[in-house]
DNA sequence: GCCTCTGGATTTTTT
DNA sequence: ATCCAGAGGC
């Protein structure tokens, strides 16, 4: 096997740069998967380096398993000896084997976004704070953004400054109290503890630093301080860490992904080489200069620009549509359109968009044209109630401490506990000094001899024998076969099938069986980790194939690492690309503007941007300026058209209502001073409108009554 | 204890 | 438009 064959003097270099540290930059299209995989291969094949000792970071699981696929062709059964994953699966990993150290039980519970705002809602409730006027999701945001830089719930109190953060202090003390009784961890935790595990614990760090000699992290730019420390702390041994990223597609900010870890790394590694990748080899030449001239306007931002030796190829289409539906129908004509010229099939196609609730549009032209097409994200699998249900089930019994799961299975289904009984019963575990499954256990052994009423004591005690029933099963039978266990013992397959929507739920849980199916040939224990773990881990994007036959629908967030031959980018309007919530920060501008730059150096032939004149949106109907990305294309890199279907017309007074104000424009208001219009919904006859005023924050507005006036921006 | 109704907030992106 | 929490009736 020749690892260097085919690549060019960049992409050589890169392979062939195994000692010390390496920072490559890579923008798109430039072969970056391609050097990574050579690079491993090169040093396992080349350099005798043993597969034990390489650990490479990818930005989802899917990236894993190709690269892993990829390895596999090149270095055969050598290639399963790597390790390969998301920062967060071999974090779990890692904590599952060690994790005693920093007080985790071997069986921690993950837990989601959802399980993260109950426990935040929880905390407050404990500290008698009122959940309307500190937003749960405020709070968790800033307690993400603390772990995401290393900082404890002490350390924050310590240096929190204002009122705001003296607030989210005290919650995030009592958060972390709530995880550590649940014997869980948040997803910020998997990276924050194993780091803490590391610095505690040297001689566990060594065990890992002796194993790994070699590291590599891709997506580099969307990698937070977190991350960051971890992989120096992973190669501190021999320095071998080769990242490679791109700053002009760094789109994760708000997961407080930090661009300036890429300046870190060279000032941490002042002998790092340096090596770029400015040769795409994916998209037309028209393409790459419309995609520069967007990304090329962010003033953070080093000069550098991508060539190719590609043809000119086709201008990129720019589509005014009247309307969402108008847009929606554009894209699915223009695909039956190229599918009947031959040579592009339907997988060839991606519609690009914003915001998930963009999809629905998009999903209903293709629907009615019976278009063949798939969602990515949207409406999350695991975020189903009954999905949700049986995994609380699952995770209960697999940790029992877990009380958030214990919660929400108390009386699911409806088994007579209500919310006295419950408290009733907590208030007496509380007494006791016991968790919740211990009361449940006690329970269990005093039989009907308990401090309960006779008909909570009857309710509570069915509840304690079937958790002790399924507990005794989940040690003996498989994941697949625990869950048949709980869907007939709970009466769940019952309350599922009764309920509204039965039909389609029940399909959902047999979804959820086949996946559990798949751990089958693991032991009960192993099985059930492995299960749970990949649950909680698992990512939208992972679900994501290529070879569908059918056209993707897929966020711009999403689309980061794929490419298509044919590119549709929805809804190029001020207040969507840019989103309104990024127009007082210029910082988060810039990073629409790389979220557009993405969009668009996914196409490798034809690129279309796409926006509707009028777009309805939480009911009303709103109307948006043309997004200022496209006025930085040159004219002569495009060819623009217009759609117009029959159901609405331009002069229309629901259209006239919403264009009077339109998201971006500078207003002024007799008390509340200048403001920005961040959204206008046209109900009727009125518009109803959103306005940011300076220092006042957000406030809604009826047009109508509101004097307001149109002013210059500064 | 459970069901239904209402009003309010809520949507940006996700490992 | 849809989801949630809280109130009130059965």
């Amino acid at each position: 096997m020749d690892a260097l064959a085919g690549l060019n003097p960049a992409q050589r270099k890169a392979v062939e740069a195994v000692r010390g540290p390496v920072l490559v930059h890579a923008g798109p299209g430039s072969g970056k998967t391609r050097v990574i995989v050579h690079r491993i291969a090169h040093l396992v094949a080349s350099c005798g380096i043993s597969p034990h000792s390489i650990v490479a970071v990818t930005f989802t699981n899917k990236a894993a398993r190709e690269m892993a696929e990829r390895l596999g062709h090149l270095l055969g059964r050598q290639a399963g000896e790597l390790s390969l994953g998301t920062f967060h699966a071999l974090c779990a990993g890692i904590l599952r084997r060690d994790g005693a150290a920093v007080g985790l039980h071997r069986r921690y519970s993950i837990y989601d976004d959802g399980d993260q705002i109950g426990l935040v809602k929880r905390g407050l409730q404990d500290l008698g704070l009122d959940p309307r006027a500190y937003n749960p999701r405020a709070l968790l945001t800033a307690i993400g953004a603390a772990k995401s830089r290393l900082l404890t719930a002490d350390e924050y109190v310590q240096s929190s400054q204002s009122y705001f953060e003296e607030v989210v202090g005290r919650v995030y003390l009592r958060y972390e109290m709530l995880l550590a009784q649940n014997q869980a961890v948040d997803f910020d935790d998997l990276l924050m503890k194993t780091h803490h595990l590391f610095q505690s614990q040297p001689q566990i760090l060594a065990r890992y630093q002796a194993g790994y000699d070699h590291v590599l992290v891709d997506e580099f730019q969307d990698t937070n301080p977190t991350q960051y420390a971890l992989a120096r702390q992973l190669a501190a041994g021999q320095s071998n860490i080769c990242v490679v990223g791109d700053p002009d597609q760094s789109i994760y900010s708000w997961r407080q992904a930090d661009l300036r870890n890429i300046l870190d790394f060279e000032r941490d590694y002042p002998e790092a080489q340096v090596i770029c990748l400015d040769q795409n080899y994916r998209s037309t030449q028209t393409i790459l200069e419309a995609a520069h001239s967007v990304v090329s306007v962010n003033e953070d931002r080093k000069e550098t620009e991508l060539w190719t030796e590609n043809e000119r190829g086709l201008p990129v289409v720019v589509l005014e549509a009247e309307s969402e539906s108008d847009e929606a129908r554009f894209v699915v004509r223009e695909v039956a359109r190229l599918l009947a010229g031959g040579d592009v099939s339907p997988e060839d196609c991606a519609v690009m968009y914003r915001t998930n609730a963009q999809s629905r549009a998009l999903e209903e032209a293709f629907i009615r044209r019976g278009m063949p097409y798939q969602v990515i994200g949207g409406v999350r699998f695991y975020e189903r109630r009954e999905i949700r249900d049986l995994i609380a089930y699952l995770r209960f019994l697999y940790n029992p401490y877990d009380d958030v799961s214990l919660l929400r299975i108390v009386n699911t289904p409806l088994r007579g506990i209500g919310q006295r009984t419950l408290d009733e019963f907590r208030s007496w575990t509380g007494q006791v000094g016991i968790p919740l499954y211990a009361g449940l256990q006690r329970l269990c052994e005093d039989g009907p001899a308990n401090p309960f009423g006779t008909h909570a004591a009857a309710a509570l005690g069915r509840l304690a024998s079937l958790v002790r029933d399924l507990s005794a099963r989940s040690a003996e039978v498989d994941v697949a076969r625990l869950l048949d266990s709980v869907l007939e013992m709970t009466g769940y397959q019952a309350y599922i099938i009764e309920s509204a929507d039965g039909e389609e739920r029940w399909q959902n849980v047999l979804e959820l069986r086949g996946i559990a199916a798949s751990y089958q040939h693991l032991d009960p224990q192993q099985g059930l980790t492995a299960f749970l773990e990949g649950v909680s881990l698992f990512s939208d994007t992972d679900e994501l194939d290529e070879k569908t036959g059918r056209t993707t629908l897929i966020t711009l967030h999403q689309a980061k690492g794929l490419e298509f031959p044919v590119v549709f980018i929805a809804g190029m309007e001020e207040g969507l690309l840019p989103h309104f919530r990024c127009f007082e920060d210029r910082e988060q501008m810039e990073e629409e503007r790389r979220l557009c730059y993405v969009g668009m150096t996914r196409a490798k032939k034809r690129l279309y941007l796409l926006r509707a004149v009028r777009r309805t949106f939480m009911g009303g109907v709103t109307a948006n300026p043309p997004s200022r990305f496209l006025g930085d294309i040159p004219r002569k890199l495009t060819r623009s058209a217009t759609v117009y279907g029959e159901e609405a017309e331009p002069g229309s007074p629901v259209v006239a209502a919403a264009v009077e104000f339109q998201a971006g424009d500078h207003v002024e208001h007799p008390k509340f001073g200048q403001g920005v219009v961040v959204a206008s919904r046209s109900t009727g006859d009125d518009s109803e409108l959103e306005v940011m005023f300076a220092g006042l924050g957000r406030k809604k507005l009826l047009a109508s009554l509101a004097r307001l006036s149109k002013s210059s921006p500064e």
